[in-house]
RNA sequence: GGCUGGGUGGCAGAGAGGAUAUGCAGCGGACUGCAACUCCGUGUACACCGGUUCGAAUCCGGUCUCAGCCUCCA
């Protein structure tokens, strides 16, 4: 299985050859932690999550990194009125850190195999800029340390832009210690009251990008095989990480391949923090499943914008429940697998129109409807081999893609809020025993008095189920 | 202004020179006591205008238009 992905630094889709097929590198920029993230914040995690898995079906070890940013002007911002504000800045990081794994979590990602925080590298980070100002691309100046821009001749390739392009419309801020007006901050001084640590140049505090150069080199090496985040993050946050990492570790190529998600719009506008909005994973949570929420995600192809609207989760949840419905009525022998079973699967077992559209750049929406084609298999197969061939391959696939996490009954009847199931129970015996009477009216009474707690009743050839609406 | 990437049926969204994407919703039918589930059938879809071609939603040119980045943002 050839992998092709889509690379930002060229902009073409190349053919996926790694560094060493023995350890391949994923790193993924994960959010600033001074709030809940919102759905927008958590495509790149289940879109690198999907890449993730797909790489450990087709090779023997994955090693990838997924940060968190906790050292950052805005959480600082946000703990301005406090009284101890350095203990409230790390109360504060530390629970939105937490939040945001949890959250995560929900949506059906694996837990990545490293999740450093910028606060845990201090040092390294140190290390970095030490390195950067002895080969003559970063200077201090005032208390800061900044990147010298001039001084990395394909500054902008990233991003695709020349320094000129920069100029125009500039709204960097041009501080008098700069050199020149790109130059950016790896180094800034703090005051008693903010986070900050001892260093060459006086306490201070990482400035926003370094803090990733520093932890891809520590946990995955000077350089890696693929670097994603979200489109927003080209420039100059992965621009700037580029340069940084380029320029400290010569003959390194830092990243081979970076992959950049589109963004989440509401409204026909970007989700964002700034413009207010936004949707947090954790206000969708009480409505929808987590993996609804995935699937949602999982609809559109990762580098497009995907509009979201409660429409499109609603849509989602339907066509979910279609493959889980396929799960349930061809489950004859109380089979109670789930994709969580074949999460060892190798790609040469996933099947082919699966494995092929993921292999393609990450094509979702393919291997969701080649996933619905096996659903559509499943209900028409009257031989129980072809079935369980059937049942297996979906659960295979939907591994790769996170999703069929649940048993069926599970998934119908959930766990979602309190329900009597004896009860339930006995309303449906007491109905089926109506039926057997012909009492069509005191069967159909109970069967609206269900629904109105909003139980449906299915009338299978196994005899009645019931499911949550 | 510069750089990206788009405009596909009621909705979401793939595809990419000649096939039915797929799902949701709708309509008709089968199944059912009636439903639900499932199955079968069903839609003059490819922004606009030119061009290339036997043939274009798919290639080329132009027009209009939308989003993202150029500032913190996934």
């Amino acid at each position: 299985m050839q992998l092709n992905i889509h690379n930002t630094f060229t902009g073409k889709k190349e053919r996926f050859i790694p560094r060493d097929p023995e350890r391949i590198t994923l790193y993924a920029c994960g959010p600033t932690v001074y709030n809940y993230v919102h759905i927008g914040n958590g495509r790149p995690a289940v879109v690198f999550d999907v890449l993730f898995r797909l790489l450990g079906a087709m090779y023997p070890n994955v090693a990838y990194a997924r940060n968190i940013t906790d050292i950052d002007d805005k959480i600082n911002a946000a703990a301005e009125d406090a009284e101890d504000r350095n203990a409230a800045i790390r109360k504060l990081s530390d629970y939105y850190s937490e939040a945001y794994s949890t959250d995560v979590a929900a949506l059906g990602t694996l837990v990545p195999t490293f999740e450093p925080r910028a606060t845990e590298h201090v040092q390294e980070i140190i290390e970095l800029i030490a390195i950067l100002i002895d080969r003559g691309h970063a200077y201090a100046a005032e208390g800061h340390v900044l990147f010298n821009v001039p001084s990395f001749a394909e500054y902008g390739s990233l991003s695709n832009r020349s320094l000129e392009d920069m100029l125009d419309g500039a709204r960097v801020e041009v501080a008098p210690y700069k050199k020149d007006a790109k130059d950016f901050v790896l180094w800034k001084p703090s005051s008693n009251d903010i986070p900050g640590w001892d260093s060459p140049w006086g306490r201070g505090r990482p400035g926003w990008h370094i803090e990733c150069s520093a932890m891809i080199h520590k946990h995955l090496g000077p350089s890696i095989d693929i670097h994603g985040g979200g489109s927003d993050l080209i420039f100059p946050h992965h621009e700037n990480e580029l340069a940084q990492g380029r320029c400290a570790y010569e003959n390194e190529s830092f990243a081979n391949y970076w992959m950049h998600n589109g963004m989440l719009t509401l409204g026909n506008e970007k989700m964002s923090k700034s413009l207010g909005n936004i949707e947090t994973i954790r206000d969708l949570l009480r409505d929808y499943q987590g993996e609804t929420l995935r699937y949602a995600l999982l609809t559109g192809k990762y580098r497009s914008p995907l509009s979201w609207s409660r429409e499109l989760v609603d849509q989602a949840r339907s066509g979910l429940d279609r493959l889980y419905q396929a799960m349930l009525d061809s489950n004859s022998k109380a089979d109670l697998t789930t994709s969580l079973d074949y999460s060892k699967v190798k790609i040469q077992d996933v099947p082919q129109a699966v494995a092929k559209a993921l292999a393609d750049d990450l094509n979702t929406p393919q291997a969701l409807a080649a996933m619905h084609e096996m659903a559509s298999q499943i209900n028409k197969s009257d031989k129980p081999e072809d079935t369980a061939k059937l049942r297996k391959d979906l659960l295979t696939s939907a591994w790769l893609l996170g999703l069929l996490t649940h048993s069926p009954v599970s998934w119908f009847q959930g766990d979602m809020g309190k329900v009597d199931e004896k009860a339930i129970q006995n309303l449906i015996d007491e109905r089926d025993q109506a039926r057997e009477n012909k009492d069509w009216q005191r069967a159909d009474d109970i069967r609206n008095e269900l629904l109105e707690l909003n139980i449906e009743l299915e009338d299978s050839r196994g005899g009645t189920r019931w499911k949550r609406q």
